[in-house]
RNA sequence: GGGCCUGUAGCUCAGUUGGUUAGAGCAUGCGCUUGAUAAGCGCAGGGUCACUGGUUCAAGUCCAGUCAGGCCCA
């Protein structure tokens, strides 16, 4: 007789191999057409919320991995939520104004030879770019496994969005945020136009670079000698940055005095033709603060700031000119200082006065006009500005200076910075700066130091501009007079967004400005006509960071009611901390009334196995073989094993990505898929309704596990309340190795495969695994959405018909105190005859450890609990034979010897009782009991 | 250059208010098993806790500095 077949061998076809690439879309297609995510919803409609708002990643590209890790982990969240029987409905998002598109798109234009395209075809062309990379991003989400809304995401193109942001925006006109004011910019003088930072490129030019001597106030004779390469920008010059931990000299030379460095001393020397000169003192930063100098020819006056940062000693004086409308550094310095944002430089590029200064503190007229764009390498502007320097002998030093410069990317040449009215928002309008940091204090931030992260951006930020000299994005619909002054009403900015909402944003680039004004002309409109429509555009973050309006106020489904709005997380990566995160605080806040988010979770950045930030160039040198998108990774490995690769690592600090790290990630999947594939396999026959086994009926190593496994359960579900899924993830991994696969599953195996089909001690161990089953797949589901709902199917008995779908809360599994430390005991006992059979085993007196007799000789505490519970331990020292000897000595001796009698043929354990039974000469008596119930149910 | 953060075995993580020879899983090596088998079990090796200095009876843990790396600014 073979007795094999009177076993109950594991049977499933939940397969070993995974083969995630190509099964995984098809579970997608069967929950696209089962309608998953909406039957999710709906099952929560009257369940408490947990709404987490996504940041909207931007419509360019493919998915990155690090956008696949933000994904993934707000969908794990998300599951989590909703597995945990909380409504958690998710609204995908995407950014789509801004420059990169208009860049590419206007790039694409150009080479296809339309230049000069009007507005309204490039908006159309941007608009046609970015919903093809949703839908292409889409796909790549989607394919990760994240379940959401993605038939119905937010835009920010959508018209709807883009007028409640208006409404908001006019709100914050309306509270008196918003001001008009200048800033310089990059300018393209032959496109007559801004340019943003992407749009430059930086290549060598051959400028001028000058000494020129500023006249100290009330000391004759005496010069402050300062450096530019810049001469055009001297009419708007209104002061001079010195550095404060430089050492400074009062150098006479020829009849004159100079100030400058000490350390450029000798290059100024030598390159002004000095025979020879004299140190007369060194001043210090006090002495320089109380320097007046004249301008060398306007009749104005400046004083000496501090200005360390950019001030440096590699060139020059020492002494920087500052023209705060003419470069970064100089404005932010004037903006301290409170300086006028002085740019008297027009659209054409040409000198021209302007209204920040008296006319009488302004340019002498004969350079009025001149132009500051090069030809052949020659400036108008520069030339006229230096023909004054000579006539008035203050051009101590002149010569031709070979440096990068940022260059026009259409017009190649180089670009001006110059100052233009822009729109801001005051930070700290009416304590506002105060308000939001008071508000940082409410919001729970994950890790707690983005706490000091968002307080020093908050704290240190300057006004915010918010226009944009650009196409692409919502306009700011503001109108001009006919004397230029601007016209921003919240009635106008309103009656804009109502016709955006129904027209979308096009309207305004498409309407001319009269039309326009007919439309939206407030009724009680005593304000003067305009006569030109407003070309800017809002900066981007004002559209994602009204958000809160557009999206959250907006969809029924996450607002628990008009008033309860806010969103109970933000999840992004920390440079976040002064993008997103605080534009949409500042705007909710100036807006709405407070914070948007309740809790703010932000994730570190990916880096490459050398723990450096992912690079193209390294990615070139053989770094990385290919492009870190999501697409690579998911195609090679499965999105699974994203997902767990995702879970697998302490997000908060830097996140490794590389083939090393996701491969032995892969070992773990294998490791968690074959637990639950053993599982399965051995609850083919069981039925949970009628064939459970109670509590208190259950065996004693069942009834240990399942309190090893109420443990893992609480252990699991508060990881995941803290967002900690690395602790998920090492505490199930580990799980599953050690109290599974090391011990209870390989003990289990002899009751599952030798008992009797419906004995009661193995109906009892498939109550425990069948419960275990059930736990761990619903566990797994936030992480391993494919995998985890996979199994689900093959779980025995009536449950929803998905994972996703389902409730899960850690289950308690009590046991007494005495219980809990007999198994202790037994376990301890184990942990020291685990060595002595392996001793055994390297000594060839047995292989497996069913050869095995082992007896326990000593006298102590442990040995009464073994001899009290002396099956359940030979159980778990999974050997034939156990005896028990007291020898009168408190230590422990083993001994093992090959195990009595022979070996059944049917449940290999070694028994005397083999060949008892005539009938069964070759199978110990328990087998015979076991064939009989076989054959009698066979019968039946 | 400034702010915030990180640095424990090949990999990923634990290491409570400073307190014995620093732990786990995986990976590796060597055995066993062949009724979870492109599986399973056992045993073993592997760490100057980035480095240096300090506080202390005692430091992976506290302090200072250095180095390396990340994010954000300049």
């Amino acid at each position: 007789m073979d007795y094999k077949n009177t076993l109950n061998l594991p049977k499933t076809d939940f397969p070993m191999k995974a083969d995630l690439v190509s099964r995984e879309p098809q579970r997608l297609d069967k929950w696209q057409a089962s309608h998953l995510y909406e039957r999710i919803q709906a099952r929560r409609t009257s369940a408490e919320t947990f709404i987490l708002h996504d940041g909207p990643p931007f419509a360019n590209g493919d998915v990155h991995i690090g956008n696949a890790l933000n994904k993934v982990l707000k969908d794990i969240i998300v599951k989590y939520q909703s597995l945990r029987g909380k409504s958690a409905p998710y609204v995908p998002g995407w950014d789509c104004h801004g420059l990169p598109i208009e860049f590419k798109v206007s790039q694409e234009m150009r080479k296809r030879g339309d230049t000069n395209v009007d507005p309204v075809t490039i908006r159309k062309a941007c608009d046609e770019y970015a919903r093809k990379y949703i839908d292409i991003q889409r796909t790549q989400f989607k394919r990760l496994g994240v379940l959401g809304d993605w038939d119905n995401p937010y835009l920010t193109l959508d018209k709807t969005f883009e007028a409640n942001e208006l409404r908001l925006f006019a709100d914050i006109v309306e509270k008196g945020f918003v001001y008009r004011g200048k800033k310089p910019v990059y300018w393209s003088i032959p496109c007559r136009t801004a340019l943003a930072e992407a749009e430059v490129e930086y290549k060598d030019h051959v400028s001028k670079s000058i000494y020129v001597k500023f006249p100290v106030v009330g000391q004759p004779n005496t010069f402050v000698l300062i450096w530019t390469t810049t001469p055009w920008t001297l009419p708007a010059n209104l002061a001079v940055a010195y550095n404060s931990t430089f050492s400074y000299s009062l150098v006479h030379v020829q009849g004159e005095s100079y100030i400058l460095s000490t350390l450029l001393l000798p290059t100024v020397a030598q390159k002004s033709g000095w025979t020879g000169y004299e140190i007369q003192r060194s001043l210090d930063r006090d002495d320089l603060g109380q320097i007046e100098f004249q301008h060398p020819f306007i009749a104005r006056s400046g004083r000496l700031l501090a200005g360390d940062h950019f001030v440096d000693n590699s060139t020059g004086t020492g002494f920087v000119h500052i023209a705060p409308g003419h470069g970064l550094e100089d404005y932010s310095l004037g903006l301290q200082q409170g300086l006028p944002i002085y740019s008297p430089v027009d659209d054409d590029g040409r000198f021209t006065h302007s209204n920040e200064l008296p006319l009488e503190k302004q340019m002498p007229a004969e350079l009025l006009g001149k132009a500051i764009i090069e030809k052949q390498g020659k400036s108008e502007a520069n030339e006229a500005v230096l023909q004054i320097l000579r006539a008035r002998n203050v051009l101590l030093h002149e010569e031709d200076y070979l440096h990068s410069y940022p260059h026009c990317w259409r017009s190649k040449t180089p670009v001006i910075f110059r100052a233009m009215d822009q729109w801001f928002i005051k930070i700290d309008h009416q304590n506002f700066r105060e308000a939001a940091l008071q508000e940082i204090d409410r919001v729970d931030w994950i890790p707690d130091w983005g706490k000091n992260r968002i307080e020093a951006a908050v704290k240190g930020r300057p006004d915010w501009c918010i226009s944009r000299q650009r196409t692409w994005g919502v306009p700011i619909p503001a109108f001009y007079d006919a004397q230029g002054k601007a016209i921003l009403d919240p009635a106008i900015v309103r009656a804009v967004a109502d016709l955006v909402a129904t027209h979308g944003s096009n309207a305004w680039f498409e309407k001319t400005c009269s039309e326009l004004w007919a439309i939206v002309r407030p009724a009680n409109w005593n304000g003067p006509e305009p006569v030109a429509k407003s070309n800017d555009t809002l900066d981007v973050w004002i559209d994602s960071g009204s958000s809160s309006r557009s999206v959250l106020m907006q969809r029924a489904e996450l607002k628990r009611s008009e008033r309860d709005w806010q969103a109970d997380m933000y999840l992004e990566g920390s440079d976040q901390h002064r993008g997103w995160f605080q534009s949409s605080l500042l705007l909710s806040l100036a807006g709405n009334g407070s914070a948007p988010f309740k809790t703010v979770l932000t994730h570190g950045f990916l880096v490459d196995a050398d723990r450096e930030k992912i690079s193209k160039s390294k990615q070139g040198q053989g770094g990385y073989e290919k492009p870190q998108t999501s697409e690579t990774y998911v195609q090679k490995h499965g999105a699974d094993i994203v997902r767990l690769w995702v879970a697998s690592q302490d997000f908060r600090n830097d996140i490794v990505v590389s083939e090393e790290r996701v491969s032995k990630v892969g070992e773990t999947y294998r490791l968690i898929r074959n637990t639950l594939r053993y599982q399965l396999s051995n609850l083919y026959d069981f039925e949970p309704d009628k064939r459970s086994v109670r509590d208190e009926q259950l065996t004693g190593l069942d009834r240990w596990i399942l309190g090893e496994f109420a443990k893992l359960e609480a252990d699991a579900a508060a990881a995941y309340d803290a967002s900690e899924f690395h602790v998920v993830y090492q505490r199930l991994s580990q799980f599953a190795a050690v109290e599974l696969s090391a011990i209870y599953h390989d003990i289990v195996k002899d009751r599952l495969y030798t008992d009797a089909a419906n004995s009661h001690r193995r109906r009892s161990t498939q109550t425990a695994l069948y419960r275990m089953i059930v736990g761990l797949c619903s566990m797994l589901g936030p992480i391993l959405a494919f995998t985890a709902d996979e199994a689900w199917e093959f779980v025995p008995g009536d449950a929803m018909d998905s994972v996703h779908l389902a409730d899960w809360s850690p289950v308690n599994f009590p046991r007494s105190a005495a219980e809990q430390e007999t198994w202790k005991t037994l376990f301890a006992i184990r942990q020291m005859a685990l060595p002595e059979l392996e001793k055994a085993r390297q000594a060839k007196v047995i292989g497996k450890a069913l050869e095995a007799k082992i007896s326990l000789i000593g006298r102590s505490e442990m040995l009464a609990v073994a001899a009290a519970e002396r099956e359940a331990l030979r159980e778990l020292l999974n050997v034939s034979q156990l005896e028990i000897a007291n020898s009168g000595s408190n230590d422990i001796l083993f001994q093992v010897v090959k195990a009595d009698g022979q070996k059944c043929e049917r449940c290999w354990h070694w028994e005397a009782d083999v060949g008892r039974n005539p009938d069964q000469s070759t199978i110990c008596g328990r087998c015979v009991e076991a064939v009989k119930e076989v054959l009698e149910a066979a019968h039946a």
